[in-house]
DNA sequence: AATGAATGAGACTTCATTCAT
DNA sequence: CATGAATGAAGTCTCATTCAT
């Protein structure tokens, strides 16, 4: 299995690729996509075995075209309630926290890709690649324009400050949002709104104290 | 497959048992579990497949020990390394950076075991349940310890703080430190020292800010 | 997948029809029938696949036509090339080595149809028939006129000598015509001239010596 | 599908080994390899398709192996056979006849393992190779010995006679020995008996009669 | 007539598990 | 107890053929 989404150009070729992808979004939501066959995948978008590999040229095809779709809604997510930043009254603490907020609820809403696309950038990442390190980069720049609208307030060189919130959203969020019911998280006590609250003020403690 | 490793009470049934784990802690440096074969770790062991079944009940029931290895090793290295709090001179941030300094030795060297330990518990968590809980539990227990000392300076409601240092710790250095090449870690410029004060110091302002 | 080259009486057809042809020809310049896919035909011809099972009934359909355009090809170059005969003034053995160079010429001429009509003819005789059957007559009885113009020198009863010459150059030219890297005749030294030479002088030789 | 026969050393495995290749063998008669599936050769030796992939790493594994069989068969045949020279008293003729005869029994005893052998020797060279080449100089040595033998009565170059006789004699009597019933020796109506003699005596003519 | 997306039988291959030796 | 050959279910992928547009 390598490489290789195919064309899909015209209408009814694009139909049953958004086929193929829903379908196999639905799947992911009960299981890994380890788990899942290519004729699961076939079974529930109500097409036949032979017309998957007509889309994509093999299972692991699927991969980068889940990323493709994360990052897209993560696009219009973050354009949709990007105006953080541009409110920042309530101070730095505020910002995070509804940032904080945002991204919770986009990682929560969609599960089912954004557990696939974040495990796969581990289990896979020759898979992956560039689309993972495009959005990585975009996450540390938008976390830049943050420092740099707050850098009286921020006691961090910028560099470190804009990978570590990137490092820091990226992973304190996603275990809690994306395994609920297992891993780290599962054990806790702490509500959800509390939960986001104290990643913010965990980003927001390290921001505004003393390196040394 | 499903649960269950077979009691090894003779002698010579654990010493294969330790090979058996042994060999797949030392293929568990290379690929992950689902990518290792039966017979793989048989013929890394110097066994053959037949035996690996008398020991284990099926490849399923690896995961359970791996588990306990993890917490053995775990509790040995919390256990050698644990006077931290005992010198408490330096004061609670000096005792995070120490602290999250341990934790990210005993991860990188551990590597193998503790990848697949985090990657299952996630994965399959039915095979682990009790296990990490248990470890999670005292997690949490180890971090209150660390609160109380030094309960003047935190301005966090103790069980919530508790929880949220776990869960910081459990998620932020195991992402860099178990996929060091790919995932969310790989893209940074940061040394690892320069990291792991990061992570410790997010903690310290975390605990040293105001909830509100 | 069974007989059948559907008719072509259109002149729109016709061109669908010789289109496929030409571009099964190419396709099978660089790999064997069982190769190429109706997929690879339709492709190189600029057809949809629709459009081939609307002239040939199925894949098997074309080596029936491949055959008869093998034959016509044959027909066209000996009939041009067919005045072998009317000049014996050379004597059998010039007459027998420009017979042997010209199907040489011919045969690595044409050595992608060739190749598929010969290889067919042994690997599904059903599809071929009456059509190869036809041209060994034919090769059959050419080499019967040949033998009947040199009576007086030929040593060996006609219907076996006919039979032997066109069995004879069918096999030996074929070989390193058709699978000049493979095959037999790939670790050869001789050069082709002295090779088709030769052929025609194994022909000669056994013509004029005794048959007991 | 690329090289690779598995290691048979155990005499269970060896039993394996040569129940998969007698049932290949015998499938051989009546298909080509190409029309016969790994399913097919586990049904026909009352074994599961799991256990041919263990004694072949994959189905054009058995290429090789059934070339080696041929070429064994071969040997034995020809070593068993080998006194043709030895008594050289009928002269080259006689001698000539005898060896076509012998091969043309081995040929038509052997038909099923043989025509694979010389059918994969041309479509796909690259899983025979060697052992293809060994065989066909073997052959050409043992034509040189021959005409070593008949010196005086021969009045070819040496070296172009081994050669020539060598792929007369591959190429003349496999057509009609391996494929009796199509390809182009069906047509005939000389008996198998005045064919042998017949390719003997081209070959006879051939070294006998000048060379210009 | 042409198109090419869709079909689905069937081929190859893997590997967890069993069992005769 | 140990062995490793045997098993066969299940997965991935191909491609000749069909059919709605």
């Amino acid at each position: 299995m390598s490489q290789g989404a195919r064309p899909a150009l015209q209408s009814r070729s694009r139909a049953t690729r958004d086929k193929l992808l829903k379908a196999l979004e639905c799947l992911l939501r009960e299981r890994s996509f380890a788990e899942v066959t290519v004729a699961d995948i076939a079974r529930e978008a109500g097409l036949a075995v032979g017309t998957v590999y007509r889309r994509f040229e093999n299972k692991d095809a699927f991969i980068p075209v889940l990323f493709e779709i994360y990052k897209q809604r993560l696009d219009a997510f973050m354009g949709s309630a990007g105006g953080v930043v541009v409110e920042p009254e309530g101070g730095l603490k505020t910002v995070l926290r509804q940032l904080t907020e945002q991204s919770w609820t986009f990682l929560t809403s969609e599960r089912g890709v954004a557990r696939e696309a974040h495990l796969y950038a581990r289990l896979r990442p020759d898979l992956v690649g560039e689309e993972w390190d495009a959005l990585l980069a975009a996450s540390q720049d938008s976390y830049g324009t943050l420092i740099d609208a707050f850098s009286d307030e921020i006691k961090r060189p910028r560099q470190e400050a804009a990978e570590m919130l990137s490092y820091h959203f990226n992973t304190a969020l996603t275990e809690r949002a994306l395994y609920p019911e297992d891993g780290v998280g599962s054990q806790m006590t702490v509500s959800d709104l509390d939960f986001v609250r104290a990643i913010a003020d965990f980003a927001y403690g390290y921001l505004v104290t003393e390196a040394d």
